[in-house]
DNA sequence: TATGAATGAGTTTTCATTCAT
DNA sequence: TATGAATGAAAACTCATTCAT
């Protein structure tokens, strides 16, 4: 993938919040060129179509979240709560204040027919590197995992199951219903950890 | 709300199908017409718009749902199993049956700008109802819901936590995935359920 | 013409005031019927076409203005003033009093192309039988005219044409401006005729 | 407001014809388009609406005629007969001629109701300067004005009376019958006007 | 690299009219 | 006499895309 000029980087910069507000079929290349200061037929000198240009704006956003994902779990290092805590904390915050992620979504969740097949690729590769930190986390945490590998799995898909479930609050909820849900669910997961520490402890 | 004529039923019947899989924008309604048997200028004599049509299908799937939701708890009763089991456990059947369901959760996480209070009143109905369902069969089950309301509240949060944990992975996610999370979110939460109820029987 | 049942009469009231209002072509048969208690489907049931129903409204309407005429210059008989004044006075207030006199400039002016002709001969009919009263009177008044036909003439078609000024200004113009401008041509116009006849007497 | 490109200078002569022979209303994008010799969504790259391209026109058509009213009444000088007259005679080529003025009259007198302000502005401009141009031809020719004000303010009036009663004569009769009507309404004109002279004479 | 102009295909919507009931 | 339903035609307008400059 080349890299971006300065024109195309801002044109993806306007496109993704443009994308991430109003969705793919809502979404104007008119108004994307406007904002971008620019024209219409401008947009095509920097990508070969609208497809084209939404799923370079989908592997930047990709890339963003993923750099993003990792810096959470690297500077959670060994504090204090559940492993992934700070990265389910820090959610609320990187919505509001990252289109990519907005973007990142929507179009996760409704890709565009015509793309569905890269968008559905990425997204995966975006949990799976998401459930890895956790994993690894949860490894350098805990003594179980070596002896219950089954038992890690299972707390890995608690955790995305977690994750999924903020990130639909993120969508539709106002804040403080998010704050209410993460705290309970962080509650039933970390009741359910300590249950399996202190049984192998035993 | 007046009752809807045969032919308006079927165009409903036709849009719930068409909207939940392309979403309103990328909808069209000469296709939802030729799909119902008739032209699009045909429509008008039903709805008086785009918009009208989507916000009374709205309104149907959302009854479907609301009464789906209500059989579910009313046919658990006494079953083994934590509080609202049924439903989850049922939700992806119902999510391949139904495209009320399938639309009502489209149009709830990106409802069109033009119509987006009725959706969300809608939806947050639809949750609070579940939610209540919920509650109900918690203080039916267990003792300790009347002395800590607190905690009640707690596990209703994680329970709708749960619910739109895996209303999104129905979305973008493959059955098995589906059943994975299933089992490891009900996991997490009945341990942290067993043990308020360890703690309150001591 | 056959006489109208209550109902087409009912109809045709409701369709001078909105043909009056918008026009032919921005006038929709659809709000007609409404406003009429039915719908659309039923003025048919009355009349056979849009342009039957105008067409009929039209000549409602020209009779309506012809008797209205008539009464003003019977009505004038020997008072004060030049011939005709007491028509162009009251014009005003019939302009803002009788939507058929609204419709009728309107139609007259600009007509819908596929009507033209009865249109014309009707409106000018009109103008004729104003033209007619109005010698009718000034012969009556004066004792030149015998003598000098063609300056009846002459006065007849000045007087035609004040009439012609104040329907525009009618249309167009704020009320004060109309009293304004009907008070300038009147001066002007008897001051005329009244050279005429102080020639006359000599 | 900027100038023209040569295409939207051409888009706008087409659509000024057929503004005053179809009206507003029954005017159609495709048709001008057509007649412009491209397709209709081509003109929304000159004009963003159908009422953008009608005020174009309609600003486009007042300065011509404004323009046209200047020349006029400079042409006229010291001419025989009453002030104002070259430009009553000279109406009814204008009329054959310019469909801007055609255009004008139409609009002035049923304006779209969407931009009815614009138009009311517009037009009374275009009559405020036929008066302020008699008006000073008047004051030129004659003494009196200077001693009655009064005076030169009511023969205005008349003058604007009859150019809107030869504008709509244009828009409805015969040529022949404008000529008449034109002979008439300068004959009492000139007969108060010489009164008036005569008086201030004596 | 940028853009003005053009366009085919598509959108939602309105309209006058028809017809079986 | 009235109407619900249907429809072909047309309206204004938007869109992604192309191309010569």
């Amino acid at each position: 993938m080349k890299p971006l000029t300065p024109s195309a980087a801002n044109i993806c910069a306007v496109a993704v919040e443009h994308f991430a507000d109003h969705g793919y079929d809502a979404s104007s290349l008119n108004e994307i060129a406007v904002m971008a200061g620019m024209r219409k037929a401008s947009l095509y000198a920097h990508f070969s179509s609208k497809d084209a240009l939404f799923e370079r704006v989908f592997k930047i956003a990709l890339g963003h979240e993923q750099q993003y994902v990792a810096a959470c779990f690297e500077e959670e290092g060994g504090r204090a709560g559940v492993p992934g805590q700070l990265h389910v904390e820090c959610l609320i915050g990187r919505y509001e204040a990252s289109a990519h992620l907005r973007f990142l979504l929507r179009t996760a969740y409704f890709p565009p027919a015509d793309i569905r097949a890269v968008i559905t690729l990425g997204f995966e590769a975006y949990l799976a590197q998401i459930r890895q930190y956790f994993q690894r986390a949860t490894r350098d945490r805990y003594t179980w995992p070596a002896a219950h590998p089954e038992q890690l799995e299972v707390f890995c898909d608690a955790y995305l199951g977690i994750v999924d479930s903020l990130h639909v609050e993120l969508i539709y909820a106002a804040p403080q219903t998010y704050v209410k849900r993460l705290a309970a669910l962080l509650r039933v997961f970390s009741d359910s950890l300590s249950m399996l520490e202190g049984a192998s402890r035993d």
